[in-house]
Parts: structure tokens; C-alpha cells; sequence
DNA sequence: CGAGGCGTAGGACACATGACGTAGCCGCAG
DNA sequence: CTGCGGCTACGTCATGTGTCCTACGCCTCG
């Protein structure tokens, strides 16, 4: 188990690039008196060092991690995991200005315990370390709708398209318009617009723009570059 | 002129969405004794009119307005142009994550005196401040080095638009639609529709996927991976 | 002062795109 | 064999997109 939890007081690791927010976040979890700032990590990776290195010269573990997951070297969902495989007893509470589905989804895998957006109430954060020490998950509401959303909706990803479907997407994001797909394919336009159409669909976008920019995100083409 | 400069203290407006960011900002910019705090606006719009209400309550303004780019109704571009025209006086530090350079440029020709990144060190919020109010311009080191390397090498058709045009592609890249480009910049959807016509014909390409895909290629926008 | 570029905006129009429903065909698993 | 998923295709309708043209106000440059 970690440290803290017997002494009443919940330790809190804060990880974020931006020591802007390091700093306010600190500031207001400084004014609670139930939680205690025990370090600060730039990125992913140095969050993962420090619990090592907390754990190998005895020194108590957090029972929080605060976290974002926008950070260089080792994201918020890489370190996530990282330190749910390596230390269990550790709570991770993601705490970061992105609010979309594919995140949280995401993060959550990755074993986090909680989710908040840095424009709620500073409160949220409070009440969110809270619940993920007592064993909780707390998600912000706004967040914890569009989940829900998402869940009636289920799988979202390259995965759940069929080939024909990822064929349809390459070509999308190398800027064909659906003629040019038609054309190249030797199948009608409105076949290849059904395709488009039921890849929107199952990816949630709302135009083939965004497609073409999440197929690149997601390596399905190499990016332009 | 604003008011604070006789008292030898510079007041300072913070403006960004994030309640969290404010908190931090407003921590350490309190620590700083040349500085206070004088208010707080949640966007652009509530920046503005904030300001307005001041003047006309004779109430003292602020030597510095310390602004995010990314907020809802007013972004930190437009907010910075309309402070410009109405308060002189008022110096524009941009606060922000976002190291594009097109970001930088809508928001140094918008009349901003400032440009620090969030991951910087938060004492160099302090002196982009204090620059500000002594009527100097301070950019963060990151990302002047970024902007004059991009002077250096321009762009190869990029070069031949407009600063609105790139802005516009910037977002185009994105995968906003014409309407959201329009609320974003606070301009009518028929002008961001003459934008995008513009910059398609410019660069002779026939969809907007494909612009986005320039746009990348040129190293506009980093790509979304 | 006049010319021209830029940002803004609207009208009119053509065409592309996307949503939704329907349906035939084919191959494979139950 | 039957059912189901995937690919094909069409119709319709609403909306988004892109083009062409005109126009106004503001600047800057000559």
C-alpha cells in the first residue's frame, strides 16, 4: 500500500508540463486541508522515476497522482499505466483541458481513477482526489455525459472498420473527393459515399476533413509531411 | 493612459477559460510584489466588456491584460485586436500552450506585446509583464527561435497568402467547417467562405482536405500525431 | 489625392457531401 | 439451408462547400 493513507492526509504527486499549472494546482490543493502536495513531475516520465525512486529509498508513496495527459516524452495515459502496473495501490486522477471521448476512453483503460477538466470548479479536483483515494471513480460530468453518449455508440477506432472501409478512409485522407474514390475503385459514387458516410459514422466525425486528419493520426497513411 | 503606472505597481487582467489556469497564474503573480491582480475574465468576451465597464466607472485599468488564445465566444486573437482599438494603453501578453507559429503571428499583428508558453519557467510570465508595461515586447525564447527560423525559410505557396488566409488554413487543417471558422474568428460564414475560396484558389487545390493536407506538408499547422 | 491590397459581406448558383432508408448479391458460419 | 455481415447501388433530402461577382471601409504606398 502506499504511505499516506493511515496519517489521515492524502498525499498528491502533481504531473504536468505547463509549471503555470503545476503552480496553481498546487496552490489549490495546498488550501485543502485534507491533501498534501508530496512532489512535481514535468511529464510522464518523470513521474514514473520519481515513484521509483520514492519507493526504492522508502520514502511514502502518494496516494494520488494528479495528472495531464497533453506532456512530452511519456503522455498521460502512458504513465498511467506505467504506474498502475508498478504500483497498484497508487490512484491516478487525470486532470487536463481535453475533454474528447477517445481520451478519456483512453485514460480510463490505462487504469485511471478519475477525470477532470481543468475549466470545472477547482473544487471538482478536490472532490475527484477524494473519491480516487477512497477507492472511488469520479469523472467530470460534462465528461461522464459524452461517455455515456459514446457507450450507446459503442467502438470507436480504426479497428471497427472493415477493409473495405480503411481502403475508403486511405484515399479520403489523401484528399480525394468521393468521384475521384469511385473512379479509382471502379465502383459507383454512391457506394463510395456510403462508405464515407458509414466511416463518419462509425468514427463520430462529421466531415471527411477530420477523417483524413485522424487516418493520419491514427497511421492508417503516413503522414504528408 | 491606464491607471497603474504612476503607483509603480502594474495591474495585470487575467483571461483564460481554464478556472484551474487562472488559480495558478493568479498565485504566482501575486508572489510578485511589482505586481497585482486586478480581475479575472473566464473569455474574450468577459475580457472586453470588463474593461469597458472599468473605464466608464473610472475605475483604473489594468497596465497588462495576461490572455489564453484557445477560449470559447472571444478568442485570445480577436480579444487582443478589440483591446487594441479601444484601450491603447492596455498592453496584450499572450499566455498560452499553443506554439504555432501562425498563432503567434494573428496574435503579434492582433497588437500583442507578449508571447510566453505555458511550459515555460513562470518567472518569465513575470517579465513578459513587466515588459509589456514598459512598452517592449517580449516573446519566449522558444518560440522566437521558432518564428525566425520559419522567417528564414518560407514557405513555398504558403508565402503567397495572406496573414488572414493562413490563419484561416491553420483551422482548415484542423478540420473545422466554415461555420466554426466563422464563430472562432467572430466573422460571418459567407467571409470565411471567401477566405477558404481564396486560399483553395491560391494554392490550386479543389477541396479543403486537401488544403488541410498542405498545410501539414508546410508544416502550418504540426501534424496531428 | 488616387490606386491597390486586404478584410469584410452578401447574392446567386452549381455541385459535393453526408444522412437515412432500401435492396440485391455473395460467401461463410451456424 | 438459413442467416448474417460485407460490398454494392440507388433515391431523396438537407446541408456544406466552392465559385463568381459586387461592394464597402480601411490602410498603405506612390
Amino acid at each position: 500500500m502506499s504511505g499516506g493513507p493511515d496519517t489521515g492526509v492524502i498525499g498528491v504527486l502533481l504531473v504536468d508540463d505547463h509549471a503555470i499549472v503545476r503552480r496553481g494546482v498546487q496552490a489549490y490543493v495546498a488550501s485543502v486541508p485534507t491533501l498534501r502536495v508530496l512532489g512535481e513531475a514535468a511529464d510522464g516520465q518523470q513521474a514514473v522515476e520519481l515513484l521509483h525512486q520514492w519507493q526504492t529509498t522508502g520514502e511514502p508513496l502518494p496516494d494520488v497522482v494528479l495528472m495531464d495527459l497533453q506532456m512530452p516524452r511519456m503522455d498521460g495515459v502512458a504513465a498511467t499505466a506505467a504506474i498502475a502496473r508498478a504500483h497498484p495501490g497508487v490512484k491516478v486522477v487525470i486532470l487536463t483541458s481535453f475533454g474528447e471521448v477517445e481520451r478519456v476512453h483512453a485514460a480510463l483503460a490505462a487504469g485511471a481513477a478519475g477525470y477532470v477538466l481543468k475549466d470545472a470548479d477547482p473544487a471538482e479536483v478536490a472532490t475527484a482526489i477524494t473519491a480516487a483515494a477512497a477507492g472511488e471513480v469520479h469523472l467530470d460530468s460534462a465528461v461522464a455525459r459524452q461517455l455515456a453518449r459514446r457507450m450507446a455508440a459503442p467502438q470507436a477506432g480504426l479497428t471497427s472498420l472493415t477493409s473495405r472501409e480503411r481502403e475508403i478512409l486511405a484515399l479520403v485522407a489523401q484528399g480525394h473527393s468521393n468521384r475521384d474514390i469511385a473512379d479509382r475503385l471502379v465502383i459507383s459514387e454512391r457506394t463510395a459515399r456510403t462508405h464515407v458516410s458509414n466511416v463518419l459514422s462509425k468514427l463520430q466525425l462529421s466531415s471527411r476533413t477530420q477523417a483524413a486528419l485522424l487516418a493520419i493520426r491514427e497511421g492508417l497513411i503516413s503522414p504528408p509531411a
